[in-house]
DNA sequence: GTCTATAGAAGGATAGAC
DNA sequence: GTCTATCCTTCTATAGAC
């Protein structure tokens, strides 16, 4: 059949996700990233106009939920109530669907300080966003920095306990994580 | 006097870790380093025989500390006393020498992990064993994960604030972090 | 849509004069 | 201890055939 390939652009996304992450940016190439493909340099270039537009393409097609759940959070009122929702939808999107993003960000982390096209909000932004919904702006400095060592646990708790601190335990540090954010804004 | 510049290895390693933390290894070249200096290229290589051997330079000068707090930690019986002394002394360390070196490593990530010599530890182990000593090994899997994240709020503290989520106040977050730490591990 | 071939740039590293 | 000049490699990117 030697079917026409119609999803090639998005396979070349998930291969340089993969070597980003594990690599880097700057230290993956794209012979890497054909050669992982079966392909050749230029046919990645037929898809992309650039390595660059490669890495746009990746963090762009993820923006769309964060904002959704920032436009979301932006219609609760601001309450613990409120907050708590708010941690619950974010470790759920951890676990389900940004634990990979995640990993890359945290291994491109000088890169996603960049504005990437002029008129567009450098992933670190969307970040501080986050972050910015589950502190209370209203609370003292210390409450403040407990929200977000929050957020920040759940991260960890849904990426890095392996990597940062193998344990023997198997146990869900999601679950685990969700817990302690909760009493840490509480 | 024309000084003969015996600090300039010192200097080399002062540059490129501002460098280094601010733009990544990858994307500092040699050429960089060499202009904010005054001297070209070639006179790096005088000092160093590669652009490697400078990283290993800024890291392996940073071990000592690390070392001596395990091995003083090592010491300590293994109680929620010993471990708020661990804790203090990290925040003490982090706020006092350990800043810049933190920021690189987190910069950094993917070439922390990186083995520099055949026979050293990865500077990321440095991390583990830091993490390892706080963390009560027979405690639960929540009590672990609170460890952690007590050790990191330490970072986030010294290091993030400002960076992750600019805030109005100007608070000081290093010791709030400890305040925080405390509460997590108790 | 993928290939070969190659241009063009940049970086790391070395040789040898001073 | 620092310089100029140069080499070698690797990478991004493009041109043009199939």
């Amino acid at each position: 059949m030697s079917q026409a390939r119609t999803d090639t652009r998005e396979r070349i996304e998930q291969v340089a996700l993969k070597l980003f992450t594990e690599k880097g940016y700057d230290r993956t190439s794209l012979r890497e990233i054909a050669e992982q493909l079966g392909v050749t340099k230029a046919a990645l270039y037929y898809h992309f106009k650039s390595k660059e537009e490669i890495l746009q393409g990746i963090v762009s097609g993820r923006r769309k939920d964060v904002q959704e759940l920032v436009d979301w959070a932006s219609t609760l009122p601001r309450n613990l109530e409120s907050r708590k929702e708010i941690l619950k939808r974010i470790a759920a999107l951890v676990e389900s669907k940004w634990r990979p993003m995640i990993r890359f960000a945290q291994a491109n982390q000088t890169r996603m300080g960049m504005r990437h096209a002029d008129d567009e909000t450098p992933p670190l932004d969307y970040m501080r966003q986050l972050l910015s919904l589950v502190s209370d702006a209203g609370a003292g400095p210390t409450a403040q920095f407990k929200s977000i060592l929050a957020v920040v646990g759940l991260l960890i708790g849904a990426i890095g306990m392996d990597t940062l601190f193998p344990t023997e335990s198997d146990a869900d540090f999601s679950q685990i994580a969700l817990e302690v954010a909760f009493e840490l804004i509480s």
